[in-house]
DNA sequence: CCACGGTCTCTCGACGTCAAGACACTTGAA
DNA sequence: TTCAAGTGTCTTGACGTCGAGAGACCGTGG
């Protein structure tokens, strides 16, 4: 089966054949199928009326484990947003009353984000929905080509994690 | 070497044990991974004055061969953003003068987008640069390797690519 | 005890994207 | 020929993100 970089690949070689332009066979599929992904988590989560940004910062606070908190510092290098945008998220999703901000008493200058109970349930919703689709999304690949894939994915991944 | 979904999936077996989030350990990085290449893609391209949507634009007219020319159609497929978005990126990129707007001569709805020679040079100028800098970011895997992610992430772009 | 560089969060303005709809034109069937 | 449905592009307004910088506070070294 072939896909739109299969074609994008045929053609620069034919338009340039004097460059190697075999890292877009994997790095242009990975930003690709990003943009896919994006889509399809946006409609899964509209179920939930729910924003795939809203998703992103309530998830990461309930995998934190009770007390579901955390700095906006913390929810920056989880969500790799800038720390004007994560400003503005926390206050909307405090408007909604998803979540808290609580002074740090460890740190006047810090401030802590808490997960409400109506966060929690939402996002404990919506992580079982998006699980599903994305069972769907994988339905293509055995068991042990997933496992290849993610150790492969490590690989590149672990550099950006790791060193900044 | 462990990376930030690595830590992600532990903490979801140890919160919500009751669910099966292995999917997380692909899609999770395909999705960390690309925004780690966007900021990558936007500092390489800084250097040639180049905004990663610029890039996009002109490289898929400069795949298309001479005369370089595609509709506004052909680009929203290519760079999977909306119209609206489409419109107004060749509005800038007009403005620019690296590409420019021609009517279709067998469509009088239809527009055809053609790179000007400065925006062809532009767009080849920085798919060397952007090439340069995947290859250091694949520099972690082989040869083999390399091979074996396109094929496995090819499985997951095609029906995306195909379908609709 | 003070000073100073580092850290944390927030503010602000500019910008790019999206979704929905408007409009003009094309196509195929009656 | 005519008309309705489809197609291709553009317009509009709302929204989210970014980058740079400001302000408050921490902590180490003198």
């Amino acid at each position: 089966m072939e896909d739109e970089v299969d074609r994008l690949v045929a053609a620069w070689r034919r338009e340039r054949p004097d460059l190697d332009v075999e890292p877009l066979e994997v790095l242009s599929r990975v930003s690709r199928l990003a943009r896919h992904l994006d889509r399809a988590r946006r409609t899964a989560f509209a179920e939930h009326q729910l924003e795939p940004w809203e998703f992103d910062v309530l998830t990461s606070l309930r995998r934190a484990g009770p007390p579901y908190q955390l700095s906006p510092g913390q929810l920056l290098t989880q969500t790799l947003v800038t720390s004007g945008t994560m400003t503005n998220r926390i206050d909307r999703l405090a408007k909604r009353n998803l979540v808290e901000r609580l002074p740090d008493p460890n740190d006047r200058r810090g401030v802590l984000v808490r997960l409400t109970a109506e966060g929690r349930d939402k996002a404990d919703q919506s992580l079982a929905g998006l699980l599903d689709q994305e069972r769907a999304i994988l339905g293509e690949l055995s068991r042990q080509q997933r496992g290849e894939l993610a150790g492969l994915l490590r690989q590149l991944t672990a550099p950006f994690d790791n060193i900044p």
